[in-house]
DNA sequence: GTCTATAGTGGGATAGAC
DNA sequence: GTCTATCCCACTATAGAC
Protein backbone atom coordinates (compact mmCIF):
# COMPACT_ATOMS: atom_id res chain seq x y z
CA UNK A 1 0.00 0.00 0.00
CA UNK A 2 2.72 2.81 -0.16
CA UNK A 3 1.38 5.94 -1.93
CA UNK A 4 4.07 6.20 -4.06
CA UNK A 5 3.30 4.59 -7.60
CA UNK A 6 5.98 2.28 -8.47
CA UNK A 7 7.91 2.45 -11.23
CA UNK A 8 6.28 0.27 -13.36
CA UNK A 9 3.32 2.44 -12.96
CA UNK A 10 4.47 5.60 -13.89
CA UNK A 11 5.96 3.91 -17.17
CA UNK A 12 2.44 2.87 -18.03
CA UNK A 13 1.20 5.83 -17.72
CA UNK A 14 3.89 7.71 -19.53
CA UNK A 15 3.08 5.13 -22.11
CA UNK A 16 -0.53 5.59 -22.19
CA UNK A 17 -0.18 9.25 -22.66
CA UNK A 18 2.16 9.17 -25.57
CA UNK A 19 -0.31 6.46 -27.17
CA UNK A 20 -3.20 8.81 -26.45
CA UNK A 21 -1.88 11.91 -27.46
CA UNK A 22 -0.33 10.30 -30.88
CA UNK A 23 -3.43 7.91 -31.80
CA UNK A 24 -6.61 9.84 -30.39
CA UNK A 25 -8.81 7.71 -27.53
CA UNK A 26 -9.27 4.90 -29.97
CA UNK A 27 -5.44 4.25 -29.86
CA UNK A 28 -5.47 3.77 -26.85
CA UNK A 29 -5.94 0.53 -25.80
CA UNK A 30 -4.70 -2.11 -22.77
CA UNK A 31 -3.82 -4.22 -25.88
CA UNK A 32 -2.21 -1.50 -27.69
CA UNK A 33 -0.62 -0.35 -24.23
CA UNK A 34 0.66 -3.63 -23.51
CA UNK A 35 2.50 -4.06 -26.87
CA UNK A 36 3.98 -0.53 -26.98
CA UNK A 37 5.62 -1.33 -23.48
CA UNK A 38 6.79 -4.93 -25.15
CA UNK A 39 4.61 -6.70 -22.65
CA UNK A 40 1.02 -8.71 -23.00
CA UNK A 41 -1.87 -6.58 -21.75
CA UNK A 42 -2.87 -9.35 -18.95
CA UNK A 43 -0.09 -7.91 -17.64
CA UNK A 44 -1.18 -4.79 -16.88
CA UNK A 45 -3.11 -5.09 -14.53
CA UNK A 46 -0.66 -6.19 -12.08
CA UNK A 47 0.39 -2.25 -12.04
CA UNK A 48 -3.22 -0.91 -13.07
CA UNK A 49 -6.79 -1.64 -11.14
CA UNK A 50 -7.84 -1.33 -14.69
CA UNK A 51 -8.77 1.12 -17.70
CA UNK A 52 -10.14 3.73 -15.97
CA UNK A 53 -7.25 4.27 -13.37
CA UNK A 54 -5.48 4.79 -16.13
CA UNK A 55 -7.61 7.24 -17.65
CA UNK A 56 -7.74 9.48 -13.99
CA UNK A 57 -4.10 9.53 -13.92
CA UNK A 58 -3.75 10.83 -17.32
CA UNK A 59 -6.51 13.45 -16.21
CA UNK A 60 -4.62 14.17 -13.38
CA UNK A 61 -1.48 15.16 -15.44
CA UNK A 62 -3.09 17.26 -17.96
CA UNK A 63 -4.53 19.53 -15.09
CA UNK A 64 -1.02 19.30 -13.47
CA UNK A 65 0.43 20.28 -17.00
CA UNK A 66 -1.94 22.71 -18.44
CA UNK A 67 -1.95 24.17 -15.25
CA UNK A 68 1.86 24.70 -14.95
CA UNK A 69 2.00 26.88 -18.20
CA UNK A 70 -0.71 29.16 -16.67
CA UNK A 71 1.01 29.35 -13.24
CA UNK A 72 4.44 30.09 -15.19
CA UNK A 73 2.55 32.43 -17.42
CA UNK A 74 1.32 34.67 -14.52
CA UNK A 75 4.00 34.52 -12.83
CA UNK A 76 6.06 36.45 -15.21
CA UNK A 77 3.90 39.13 -15.25
CA UNK A 78 3.91 41.99 -13.23
CA UNK A 79 1.94 42.30 -10.17
CA UNK A 80 -0.15 44.99 -11.18
CA UNK A 81 -0.94 44.10 -14.40
CA UNK A 82 -4.43 44.77 -15.61
CA UNK A 83 -6.82 42.52 -15.69
CA UNK A 84 -7.09 42.73 -19.27
CA UNK A 85 -3.29 41.69 -20.27
CA UNK A 86 -3.55 38.93 -17.51
CA UNK A 87 -6.53 36.94 -19.23
CA UNK A 88 -5.29 37.89 -22.53
CA UNK A 89 -2.02 36.09 -21.67
CA UNK A 90 -3.67 32.65 -20.13
CA UNK A 91 -5.75 32.33 -22.96
CA UNK A 92 -2.92 32.17 -24.96
CA UNK A 93 -1.41 29.79 -23.06
CA UNK A 94 -4.45 27.74 -22.62
CA UNK A 95 -5.37 27.74 -26.11
CA UNK A 96 -1.80 26.60 -27.45
CA UNK A 97 -1.53 24.19 -24.83
CA UNK A 98 -4.33 22.66 -25.49
CA UNK A 99 -3.75 22.83 -29.50
CA UNK A 100 -0.29 21.03 -28.61
CA UNK A 101 -1.90 17.90 -26.92
CA UNK A 102 -5.72 18.06 -28.42
CA UNK A 103 -6.40 14.30 -27.33
CA UNK A 104 -5.17 14.95 -23.71
CA UNK A 105 -7.22 17.80 -23.51
CA UNK A 106 -10.45 16.62 -24.90
CA UNK A 107 -9.66 13.92 -22.44
CA UNK A 108 -9.42 15.93 -19.44
CA UNK A 109 -12.36 18.35 -20.03
CA UNK A 110 -15.04 16.30 -21.74
CA UNK A 111 -17.59 14.19 -19.86
CA UNK A 112 -17.57 14.04 -16.43
CA UNK A 113 -14.68 15.29 -14.15
CA UNK A 114 -14.30 11.98 -11.34
CA UNK A 115 -13.20 14.52 -8.66
CA UNK A 116 -12.94 11.93 -5.85
CA UNK A 117 -10.28 10.04 -7.86
CA UNK A 118 -7.89 13.25 -8.43
CA UNK A 119 -5.40 14.04 -6.17
CA UNK A 120 -6.87 16.73 -3.06
CA UNK A 121 -6.80 20.32 -4.66
CA UNK A 122 -5.53 19.57 -8.05
CA UNK A 123 -8.39 21.34 -10.05
CA UNK A 124 -7.95 24.00 -8.07
CA UNK A 125 -4.93 24.40 -8.58
CA UNK A 126 -5.36 24.83 -12.06
CA UNK A 127 -7.69 26.71 -12.01
CA UNK A 128 -6.43 29.29 -9.56
CA UNK A 129 -4.38 31.66 -12.12
CA UNK A 130 -7.82 32.00 -13.97
CA UNK A 131 -9.91 33.00 -11.21
CA UNK A 132 -7.49 35.66 -10.18
CA UNK A 133 -6.97 37.04 -13.00
CA UNK A 134 -10.63 37.29 -13.60
CA UNK A 135 -11.11 39.09 -10.31
CA UNK A 136 -14.73 37.11 -8.98
CA UNK A 137 -15.84 33.43 -9.56
CA UNK A 138 -18.64 34.55 -12.00
CA UNK A 139 -16.41 36.39 -13.95
CA UNK A 140 -13.72 33.49 -14.14
CA UNK A 141 -16.56 30.63 -14.94
CA UNK A 142 -17.37 32.49 -17.60
CA UNK A 143 -13.87 33.38 -19.01
CA UNK A 144 -13.21 29.79 -18.69
CA UNK A 145 -16.63 29.02 -20.91
CA UNK A 146 -15.41 31.05 -23.35
CA UNK A 147 -11.97 29.67 -23.58
CA UNK A 148 -13.08 26.59 -23.46
CA UNK A 149 -15.98 26.80 -26.04
CA UNK A 150 -13.01 28.42 -28.35
CA UNK A 151 -10.53 25.78 -27.72
CA UNK A 152 -13.09 22.70 -28.40
CA UNK A 153 -14.93 24.23 -31.43
CA UNK A 154 -11.51 24.59 -32.61
CA UNK A 155 -10.33 21.56 -32.03
CA UNK A 156 -13.60 19.73 -33.71
CA UNK A 157 -12.87 21.99 -37.00
CA UNK A 158 -16.67 23.23 -36.06
CA UNK A 159 -16.17 27.26 -37.04
CA UNK A 160 -16.37 27.58 -40.51
CA UNK A 161 -13.12 27.11 -42.91
CA UNK A 162 -11.12 30.38 -43.13
CA UNK A 163 -12.70 31.32 -39.89
CA UNK A 164 -10.50 34.86 -38.16
CA UNK A 165 -9.85 32.27 -34.57
CA UNK A 166 -7.22 34.88 -33.45
CA UNK A 167 -9.56 37.78 -34.22
CA UNK A 168 -12.81 35.80 -32.21
CA UNK A 169 -10.55 35.09 -29.19
CA UNK A 170 -9.46 38.73 -29.49
CA UNK A 171 -12.90 39.96 -29.60
CA UNK A 172 -13.85 38.00 -26.42
CA UNK A 173 -11.02 38.90 -24.19
CA UNK A 174 -11.41 42.45 -24.84
CA UNK A 175 -15.64 41.72 -23.66
CA UNK A 176 -14.48 39.63 -20.48
CA UNK A 177 -11.24 41.33 -19.53
CA UNK B 1 -34.74 7.84 -55.74
CA UNK B 2 -37.25 10.16 -54.22
CA UNK B 3 -35.90 13.26 -52.34
CA UNK B 4 -38.54 12.66 -49.89
CA UNK B 5 -37.26 10.24 -46.89
CA UNK B 6 -40.41 7.54 -46.93
CA UNK B 7 -42.63 7.32 -44.41
CA UNK B 8 -40.77 4.26 -42.80
CA UNK B 9 -37.71 6.16 -42.22
CA UNK B 10 -39.32 9.20 -40.53
CA UNK B 11 -40.21 6.53 -38.40
CA UNK B 12 -36.87 5.57 -37.82
CA UNK B 13 -35.47 8.42 -37.23
CA UNK B 14 -38.20 9.40 -34.40
CA UNK B 15 -37.45 6.13 -32.98
CA UNK B 16 -33.91 6.69 -32.91
CA UNK B 17 -34.09 10.51 -31.55
CA UNK B 18 -36.85 9.07 -28.55
CA UNK B 19 -33.50 6.37 -27.74
CA UNK B 20 -31.12 8.91 -28.12
CA UNK B 21 -32.82 11.39 -25.37
CA UNK B 22 -34.20 9.10 -23.45
CA UNK B 23 -30.83 6.28 -22.81
CA UNK B 24 -28.07 8.44 -24.06
CA UNK B 25 -25.80 7.59 -27.19
CA UNK B 26 -25.07 4.03 -25.64
CA UNK B 27 -28.17 3.22 -25.61
CA UNK B 28 -28.33 3.98 -29.25
CA UNK B 29 -27.96 0.98 -31.31
CA UNK B 30 -28.97 -0.69 -34.27
CA UNK B 31 -30.58 -3.26 -32.24
CA UNK B 32 -32.51 -1.56 -29.55
CA UNK B 33 -33.86 0.68 -32.29
CA UNK B 34 -35.13 -2.52 -34.36
CA UNK B 35 -36.54 -3.55 -30.66
CA UNK B 36 -38.24 0.10 -29.89
CA UNK B 37 -39.90 -0.20 -33.84
CA UNK B 38 -40.78 -3.98 -33.32
CA UNK B 39 -38.57 -5.13 -36.00
CA UNK B 40 -35.36 -6.99 -36.00
CA UNK B 41 -31.67 -5.11 -36.56
CA UNK B 42 -31.33 -6.03 -40.01
CA UNK B 43 -34.50 -4.74 -41.64
CA UNK B 44 -33.69 -0.98 -40.53
CA UNK B 45 -31.17 -1.16 -43.60
CA UNK B 46 -33.44 -1.41 -45.75
CA UNK B 47 -34.39 1.79 -45.21
CA UNK B 48 -31.14 4.26 -43.96
CA UNK B 49 -27.93 3.13 -45.27
CA UNK B 50 -25.91 2.79 -42.22
CA UNK B 51 -25.71 4.26 -38.65
CA UNK B 52 -24.07 7.36 -39.51
CA UNK B 53 -26.92 8.22 -41.48
CA UNK B 54 -28.97 7.92 -39.23
CA UNK B 55 -26.70 10.23 -36.60
CA UNK B 56 -26.78 13.04 -39.75
CA UNK B 57 -30.62 13.03 -39.45
CA UNK B 58 -30.35 13.64 -35.78
CA UNK B 59 -27.58 16.08 -36.36
CA UNK B 60 -29.83 18.11 -38.63
CA UNK B 61 -32.88 18.10 -36.85
CA UNK B 62 -30.86 19.07 -33.96
CA UNK B 63 -30.25 22.23 -35.58
CA UNK B 64 -33.61 22.65 -37.12
CA UNK B 65 -35.21 22.45 -33.48
CA UNK B 66 -32.60 24.95 -31.35
CA UNK B 67 -32.05 26.87 -34.48
CA UNK B 68 -36.11 27.06 -34.89
CA UNK B 69 -36.24 28.10 -30.88
CA UNK B 70 -33.81 31.38 -31.20
CA UNK B 71 -35.43 32.49 -34.16
CA UNK B 72 -38.92 32.75 -32.28
CA UNK B 73 -36.89 33.97 -29.58
CA UNK B 74 -35.50 36.91 -31.73
CA UNK B 75 -38.93 37.56 -33.71
CA UNK B 76 -40.73 38.20 -30.23
CA UNK B 77 -38.44 41.26 -29.57
CA UNK B 78 -38.47 44.70 -31.00
CA UNK B 79 -36.36 44.96 -33.82
CA UNK B 80 -34.67 48.23 -31.83
CA UNK B 81 -33.82 46.22 -28.67
CA UNK B 82 -30.32 46.83 -27.57
CA UNK B 83 -27.51 44.30 -28.54
CA UNK B 84 -27.35 42.91 -24.95
CA UNK B 85 -31.16 42.72 -25.07
CA UNK B 86 -30.97 40.53 -27.69
CA UNK B 87 -28.03 38.21 -27.07
CA UNK B 88 -29.75 37.57 -23.29
CA UNK B 89 -32.78 36.19 -24.91
CA UNK B 90 -30.98 34.13 -27.40
CA UNK B 91 -28.51 32.76 -24.58
CA UNK B 92 -31.53 31.79 -22.04
CA UNK B 93 -32.98 30.23 -25.28
CA UNK B 94 -29.99 28.19 -25.86
CA UNK B 95 -29.39 27.21 -22.89
CA UNK B 96 -32.62 26.06 -22.28
CA UNK B 97 -33.00 24.12 -24.77
CA UNK B 98 -29.65 22.51 -24.47
CA UNK B 99 -31.00 21.14 -21.40
CA UNK B 100 -34.23 19.88 -22.08
CA UNK B 101 -31.92 17.70 -24.73
CA UNK B 102 -28.77 17.27 -23.56
CA UNK B 103 -27.59 13.87 -25.18
CA UNK B 104 -29.03 15.75 -28.83
CA UNK B 105 -27.42 18.87 -27.91
CA UNK B 106 -24.53 16.70 -27.84
CA UNK B 107 -24.36 14.73 -30.75
CA UNK B 108 -25.09 17.66 -32.83
CA UNK B 109 -22.32 20.15 -31.00
CA UNK B 110 -19.84 17.40 -30.06
CA UNK B 111 -17.12 16.05 -32.66
CA UNK B 112 -16.85 17.18 -36.22
CA UNK B 113 -19.69 18.50 -38.21
CA UNK B 114 -20.24 16.34 -41.29
CA UNK B 115 -21.01 19.51 -43.37
CA UNK B 116 -21.22 18.03 -46.99
CA UNK B 117 -23.79 15.75 -45.38
CA UNK B 118 -26.29 18.36 -43.88
CA UNK B 119 -29.15 20.11 -46.12
CA UNK B 120 -27.85 23.33 -47.66
CA UNK B 121 -27.55 26.07 -45.32
CA UNK B 122 -29.32 24.33 -42.88
CA UNK B 123 -25.92 25.58 -40.60
CA UNK B 124 -25.83 29.15 -41.43
CA UNK B 125 -29.58 29.33 -40.84
CA UNK B 126 -29.17 28.25 -37.42
CA UNK B 127 -26.07 30.38 -36.07
CA UNK B 128 -27.97 33.64 -37.63
CA UNK B 129 -29.85 34.98 -34.80
CA UNK B 130 -26.38 34.96 -32.78
CA UNK B 131 -24.58 36.56 -35.79
CA UNK B 132 -27.40 39.25 -36.52
CA UNK B 133 -27.53 40.03 -32.48
CA UNK B 134 -23.76 40.06 -32.11
CA UNK B 135 -23.42 42.57 -35.04
CA UNK B 136 -19.81 41.31 -36.23
CA UNK B 137 -18.35 37.60 -36.83
CA UNK B 138 -15.95 37.56 -34.43
CA UNK B 139 -18.24 38.80 -31.74
CA UNK B 140 -20.39 36.28 -33.04
CA UNK B 141 -17.82 33.46 -32.64
CA UNK B 142 -16.76 34.60 -29.08
CA UNK B 143 -20.16 34.61 -28.25
CA UNK B 144 -21.00 31.25 -29.52
CA UNK B 145 -18.25 29.83 -27.90
CA UNK B 146 -19.23 31.55 -24.75
CA UNK B 147 -22.92 30.17 -24.91
CA UNK B 148 -21.15 26.46 -25.82
CA UNK B 149 -18.62 26.22 -23.29
CA UNK B 150 -21.19 27.37 -20.49
CA UNK B 151 -23.29 24.53 -21.74
CA UNK B 152 -21.38 21.89 -22.10
CA UNK B 153 -19.57 22.75 -19.05
CA UNK B 154 -23.00 22.41 -17.08
CA UNK B 155 -24.25 19.27 -18.72
CA UNK B 156 -20.80 17.69 -17.94
CA UNK B 157 -21.18 18.58 -14.05
CA UNK B 158 -17.85 20.71 -14.62
CA UNK B 159 -18.46 23.02 -12.53
CA UNK B 160 -18.00 23.15 -8.53
CA UNK B 161 -21.13 21.67 -6.97
CA UNK B 162 -23.43 25.13 -6.17
CA UNK B 163 -21.34 26.75 -8.33
CA UNK B 164 -23.96 30.04 -9.16
CA UNK B 165 -24.28 29.33 -13.17
CA UNK B 166 -26.97 32.09 -13.83
CA UNK B 167 -24.43 34.51 -12.24
CA UNK B 168 -22.09 33.29 -14.64
CA UNK B 169 -24.10 33.61 -17.53
CA UNK B 170 -25.41 37.11 -16.69
CA UNK B 171 -21.37 38.33 -16.49
CA UNK B 172 -20.44 36.43 -19.69
CA UNK B 173 -23.82 38.54 -21.68
CA UNK B 174 -23.11 41.51 -19.29
CA UNK B 175 -19.76 41.37 -21.19
CA UNK B 176 -20.34 39.94 -24.83
CA UNK B 177 -23.58 42.38 -25.16
C1' DG C 1 -40.00 -5.45 -46.00
C1' DT C 2 -39.16 -8.67 -42.77
C1' DC C 3 -36.94 -12.65 -41.07
C1' DT C 4 -32.91 -16.00 -39.35
C1' DA C 5 -28.29 -16.91 -39.25
C1' DT C 6 -24.01 -15.36 -39.02
C1' DA C 7 -19.81 -13.02 -40.20
C1' DG C 8 -16.55 -9.81 -38.62
C1' DT C 9 -14.59 -6.59 -35.45
C1' DG C 10 -12.90 -4.98 -31.38
C1' DG C 11 -12.55 -4.33 -26.80
C1' DG C 12 -11.89 -5.21 -21.31
C1' DA C 13 -10.81 -8.35 -18.20
C1' DT C 14 -9.77 -13.02 -15.52
C1' DA C 15 -7.62 -17.72 -14.39
C1' DG C 16 -3.92 -20.12 -13.59
C1' DA C 17 0.78 -21.67 -14.95
C1' DC C 18 5.52 -20.30 -14.69
C1' DG D 1 5.75 -9.87 -13.04
C1' DT D 2 4.92 -12.01 -17.11
C1' DC D 3 2.91 -15.41 -19.87
C1' DT D 4 -0.96 -18.19 -22.59
C1' DA D 5 -5.51 -19.24 -23.11
C1' DT D 6 -9.81 -17.69 -22.95
C1' DC D 7 -14.12 -15.60 -21.65
C1' DC D 8 -17.42 -12.37 -22.20
C1' DC D 9 -19.32 -8.62 -23.95
C1' DA D 10 -21.38 -5.55 -27.49
C1' DC D 11 -22.05 -3.78 -31.78
C1' DT D 12 -22.38 -3.08 -37.07
C1' DA D 13 -23.45 -5.10 -41.07
C1' DT D 14 -24.32 -8.72 -44.81
C1' DA D 15 -26.41 -12.95 -47.14
C1' DG D 16 -30.12 -15.15 -48.52
C1' DA D 17 -34.77 -17.21 -47.55
C1' DC D 18 -39.60 -15.94 -47.33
Amino acid sequence: MSVEPSARSTEIVEAARELLESHGPGGLTMRALGEQLGIRAPSLYKHVADKDELEVLLIAEALRDQGTAMHEAIADLPARAPRRTKLGVLARVYRAWALAHPHLYRLATEGPLPREQLPEGLEAWAAEPVLRAAGSESRARATWAFAHGMTILELDGRFPPGADLDAAWEAGIAALG
